[in-house]
DNA sequence: CGTCTAATTGAAGCATCTCAACATGCGTGG
DNA sequence: CCACGCATGTTGAGATGCTTCAATTAGACG
């Protein structure tokens, strides 16, 4: 995804984006940058649609997303699919699987991306070894729960029309707090078919929807690319308030 | 709500409903329940409707939910409410408040609700000296992180018929994780306007779907009492799998 | 240039909502 | 102990946001 952008060069340690991320909460000391820094870990590369974990698999790994995007999903009796998260480079995709055996969702793979495979006891030891570090992660987890519940009221009790405009405002900004985006245009990995699957709607209407943002001039999608148009109002449409993520920056307050 | 059940002498510690709770995770040495049986706390009393914690207070204590039934909710701009989460005794409700100041969603009693009010500094303490114990509460912040999902899932895919099966499959299965239920019934503190700001769903619809799951035999709400009439058949009905409740008991697995 | 996936558009149907009225139950004050 | 008031539950009727089905078009890729 960013790969046109970073060369091999940009890339020194497949931690980096974890350590960005973890930087965002407050600041890390040299050593406990260099005890993740320096964590056992194989890298595996995935295509895109590729199945990162299978429902009920139960890996004896943790998954850091290095490069690309996933999302997570569950699947229900009647055949239809519910995305519940969508995940960018920085991310520890199954730190629950320290506590259980099983996962209960699927993760795949959005685009082409490099996963860091770390071994859990590897983990286990950072976790006994820096408990300030401990608690990052442990806090981590506590603004990924923030998102979810933030989908849980768009899905609930927003019209389709704010939903999207607030997904988009919130995939870009995390995109933004990642380095992932240029101007007001970021990578949009989504087919409308996904979309229509993290929102609880139908590719039809996503259709329709999208294209009348974009007639009301608040944002494009095209061709895997996102582009802003009218920042201020798109939040405002979407009652979308940055602050649930923690990102440092304050999300591209310009234009 | 059990005051009837449970007179005086059946609350000897107000964290009894959360150690109930984190030895369903795994064996915890005597110190490590001394612990957390001895930490500081007052406990305060709430009136149904009562506030908890309002959207951008900063709590400087930790919330263990002793007695009663709380609800986590967050309002929309169009003034519609979405209820995130239900919690039944033995649920810390913020711990998220160690690493955030604000919360950015309300708490509020569903019912009369005794808290028990913690100082951050001693939770901190538990933490720091009890590795063990810091584990178990992350433990069980990952299988609330599961309940969301799957209230995300149900929200996003599933008909208003099976959303309230599936809401009362898992609040019953809770519920007796707690000891709060008595054969196939239990307490049921929402109103159907409550159940509708849960599910998504207006008040009318909730009100015509759980008469026709009456109808079917599957359930009955009436009174705050909920009955199951057909347990297996309201789980396939509901596509209800316990296990990401991670609960003891096979959950009431008998019929 | 053929193939495949994703995007687009139309038309019809329906699950769910909104509005509005009425019923029921319960706590409170007289 | 009754009567009122208020929250909750119930029901009907009409409106609509979104879905489903079914083509068709556009883009990407070898």
């Amino acid at each position: 995804m960013v790969a046109a952008k970073s060369p091999q060069t940009a890339a020194p340690n497949p931690t980096a984006p974890l350590l960005r991320k973890l930087e965002a909460l407050g600041p890390l000391s040299s050593a406990e940058k260099d005890a993740i820094a320096g964590l056992p870990m194989t890298l595996r590369r995935y295509a895109e649609k590729g199945v990162v974990v299978r429902q009920g698999d139960a890996p004896d790994a943790v998954y850091l997303l290095v490069d690309g995007c996933v999302f997570r999903f569950a699947v229900v009796a009647t055949g239809k699919r519910q995305i519940m998260a969508l995940h960018v480079p920085g991310a520890l995709l199954n730190l629950q699987n320290l506590f259980l055996k099983e996962l209960d969702h699927n993760i795949e793979a959005l685009i082409p991306t490099t996963i860091a495979i770390i071994p859990k006891e590897a983990i286990r030891g950072l976790l006994k070894g820096q408990p300030q570090n401990a608690m990052r992660l442990w806090h981590q987890t506590f603004i990924d729960a923030a998102i979810f519940r933030k989908w849980l009221v768009g899905v609930g009790r927003r019209s389709a029309y704010a939903r999207i405009a607030h997904l988009t405002c919130e995939f870009f900004a995390r995109m933004t707090a990642a380095g992932l985006s240029r101007g007001m245009t970021c990578d949009f990995p989504l087919t409308q078919g996904e979309l229509g699957d993290a929102l609880g709607l139908s590719t039809v209407h996503i259709n329709r929807t999208i294209k009348q943002l974009d007639r009301d001039g608040l944002l494009l999608v095209r061709a895997n690319l996102l582009t802003i148009y009218d920042w201020p109002r798109l939040q405002v449409v979407a009652d979308f308030d940055p602050a649930y993520l923690e990102l440092v920056e304050p999300t591209v307050a310009r234009q």
